[in-house]
DNA sequence: CAGAGGATCGGCT
DNA sequence: GCCGATCCTCTGG
């Protein structure tokens, strides 16, 4: 590979755009369209991955298309997709769903008051949603039986790219991906303009 | 072992 | 829009 051809890891947060993130959860399924994600590619200082490998990260490092779980805030989880070959710390932070399937179960798991549209708007909410944690860091997104990626034959929307949100570092980097004109993005607006 | 910081959220102004 | 909660993780001594 060239210097002048796209990482994978970018490649890979735009493709997700329209895909699915689809949760086995007690037999129920679980399901949200992918509409805003971020990428955390190799040697970038805004990755967890830029110190090296770690007992938190070391699944940025394996192969791609597994999830890497995390922590943060006290609060929070937050679902990546490793993105890169084994060796390779890279990850797609998935930032957004829209609501798909199994949404009365989802509104119950969120919270009386909780608007549809806030349900999965924001990665900690993704989780929270979908009842993602640290036990699924390290499923195989292709074989695993809890927690998977899906296409379901709909068009692609239309994606735009901003800067990231929330980091003090790479502020400028601009691998944030959405689904143009949706209105389940976690973005500020300027981030996403119409 | 202590300290600092963080890919967020929800509540309040 | 701003701010604090909350606790895991990493770093340095």
């Amino acid at each position: 590979m060239r210097a002048d051809v796209p990482p994978a890891t970018g490649a890979l947060a735009a493709f997700l755009i329209g895909r699915l993130v689809v949760r086995r959860l007690d037999g129920v399924l679980l399901s949200g369209r992918i509409v805003e994600t971020e990428a955390y590619l190799p040697d970038d200082p805004a990755s967890h991955s830029f110190r090296g490998r770690t007992q938190r990260n070391r699944t940025m490092f394996g192969n791609y298309l597994h999830a890497y779980v995390y922590f943060i805030y006290g609060s929070a989880y937050c679902l990546n997709v490793s993105s890169e070959a084994d060796g390779i710390g890279a990850a797609v932070l998935i930032r957004a769903l829209e609501p798909v399937e199994g949404i009365a179960l989802i509104r119950e798991r969120r919270g009386a008051g909780v608007a549809d549209r806030d349900l999965m708007r924001g990665p900690g909410r993704v989780c929270s949603a979908l009842d993602i944690d640290r036990r699924l860091d390290g499923a195989d997104l292709e074989t695993d039986p809890r927690l998977w990626l899906a296409e379901d034959g709909t068009i692609p929307p239309a994606v735009g790219m901003s800067a990231r949100i929330g980091l003090s570092r790479a502020a400028d980097v601009h691998q944030r991906f959405y689904a143009r004109g949706s209105r389940y993005l976690s973005g500020r607006r300027s981030l996403s303009p119409r």
